[in-house]
DNA sequence: CTTTTCACAGAAGTTACA
DNA sequence: CAAGTGTAACTTCTGTGA
């Protein structure tokens, strides 16, 4: 807790969707849902036009359809996310070297460790409008910001802003605008603990917060209820802390239709260890301890563990011990999902002399298949994005029956007509993702966006 | 010297949450 | 009908040293 509300909260509104509203004119106003499209896709983000309907995120695919079905369904472009999320950081870097990105489209700032600390509730609230102003002229999206005096009570702000909003907490509030809101406001209150919480008759924060510590610790625990019942008294004086490590890099797929044979398992299983090391060794790091995780077909999951000698990054190594672990897991009827990590993670340092002197074939029973020699076949999914050699650029809306949909328009372009081809046409081919701004719109402030 | 007990650390597995 | 990635907490086990 501190006097002045210098912590700050950013969360970009319905991002993936409205990055894709941005990028694709003809789609601004209407229902856009952004998510896996295949049989067992969810939602990752709907546009508040979905929204309406009664569309939100983690949704099953299937059920977001019979909602909206006149929503325009996308898979995701994290490339391009991510690009237009490393524009909004590097803004909120200018109020203070202290930055702590969630994910692609949330962060808090402490903007007491800036260069221009604010030492009023109204110099806050200028820093804050000020930072929405400049990512909307840079990105031509919006984002909504919560201003408090600690990461909890901003974060609670920024969502009560949304969409396109500022909200300040004034220091000294906090009490009594946090006792109407439901137990679920608090951040670490999820479906189970709201649901314990509930058996005890306690449903709003301040509820919680009657109830007392002791009580608190009695329904969840120590730790978890300390930390619920100092919340509830809107106390939390955790730090905003900038890069922070990873600890743990891990990989997992999910099948369209669950898989039984044992050989294709185990194929599964290796290629998602090279997958795995592939992102190690780009982040230049070893790890320990190598879990598998398996998601049968009921949903019932299990992960498998196994901690190496030292850290490795060695494919063979890190494969074999994964095929280890699959052994002592039962898969006869059917699994939907595998994955595989890597935790205890070290800088690259190779100790295990032992895993570094593996030979360079791959190992009896790991399957030598050439996994980069998969037929590159052409798959026009929804919202990618295509050239075609005499229309130019467009995205993909969709395909079917041996024909593909494609719409021609472009960031910035009115809002374009729609084409159908063969599947096959040798003209359409996959092209990069268009920048959303250019830079010179970025540094004009001109910024084309959904208005 | 062996056995019992205790504390502790580390590992393994699950669960909750964002 | 239920993704993917990552963190943290908690429980249960097991080995180790004294």
């Amino acid at each position: 807790m501190r006097g002045q509300p210098s912590i700050l909260h950013l969360d970009m509104d319905a991002f993936y969707a409205s990055v894709e509203q941005a990028a694709k004119p003809s789609l601004r106003g209407k229902p856009v849902i952004v998510g896996g499209l295949g049989p067992r896709g969810v939602v990752a983000t709907a546009s508040y036009e979905a929204r309406r309907f009664g569309v939100h995120s983690a949704m099953p695919m299937g059920q977001a359809r019979r909602l909206s079905p006149h929503a325009a369904f996308l898979v995701p472009r994290f490339a391009v996310y991510r690009e237009i999320s490393e524009r909004v950081m590097a803004l909120l870097g200018e109020l203070s070297p202290l930055v702590e990105p969630l994910s692609l489209d949330e962060a808090f700032v402490d903007l007491a460790a800036g260069p221009a600390p604010p030492t009023s509730s109204a110099a806050a609230r200028r820093a804050g409008e000020g930072l929405r102003a400049r990512i909307r002229a840079a990105t031509g999206l919006t984002g909504s910001v919560g201003l408090a005096g600690s990461k909890m009570l901003a974060k609670i702000a920024s969502e009560q802003a949304k969409p396109d909003g500022l909200l300040l907490i004034e220091p000294g509030t906090e009490r009594e605008l946090l006792a109407p809101m439901p137990v679920r406001t608090l951040p670490g209150v999820g479906p189970a603990t709201a649901e314990t919480l509930r058996r005890a008759g306690l449903a709003t924060v301040g509820d919680a917060a009657e109830a007392g510590e002791a009580e608190l610790l009695r329904l969840l625990g120590r730790a978890h209820g300390h930390a619920v019942h100092a919340m509830a008294l809107g106390l939390d004086d955790r730090a905003v802390v900038p890069d922070r490590d990873a600890k743990s890099i891990s990989v997992e797929d999910t099948f369209d239709t669950d898989v039984t044979d044992r050989a294709r398992i185990r194929f599964e299983v290796a290629r998602l260890a090279e997958r795995c090391v592939g992102r190690l060794r780009s982040a230049a790091r070893s790890g320990r301890t190598v879990v598998l995780k398996v998601r049968r077909y009921d949903f019932t999951t299990l992960t498998r563990s196994e901690t190496l000698r030292g850290p490795t990054d060695d494919p063979v190594v890190i494969a074999e011990a994964a095929g280890r672990l699959l052994e002592g897991v039962d898969t006869t009827e059917g699994v939907r999902l595998l994955g595989v990590g890597v935790s205890g993670l070290a800088d690259f340092t190779q100790e295990d002399l032992f895993a570094q002197a593996t030979p360079a074939e791959p190992a009896a029973g790991a399957p030598a298949v050439p996994l980069a020699e998969e037929p590159v076949e052409r798959r026009w999914l929804p919202g990618l994005d295509v050239t075609h050699a005499r229309h130019g650029p467009g995205w993909i809306q969709g395909s079917g029956v041996g024909r593909v949909t494609v719409r021609f328009e472009r960031p910035g372009s009115p809002p374009g007509r729609a084409r159908t081809f063969r599947l096959d046409d040798p003209e359409l081919t996959h092209s990069d993702p268009l920048p959303l701004v250019t830079d010179a719109d970025a540094e004009a402030g001109t910024a084309r966006g959904p208005r």
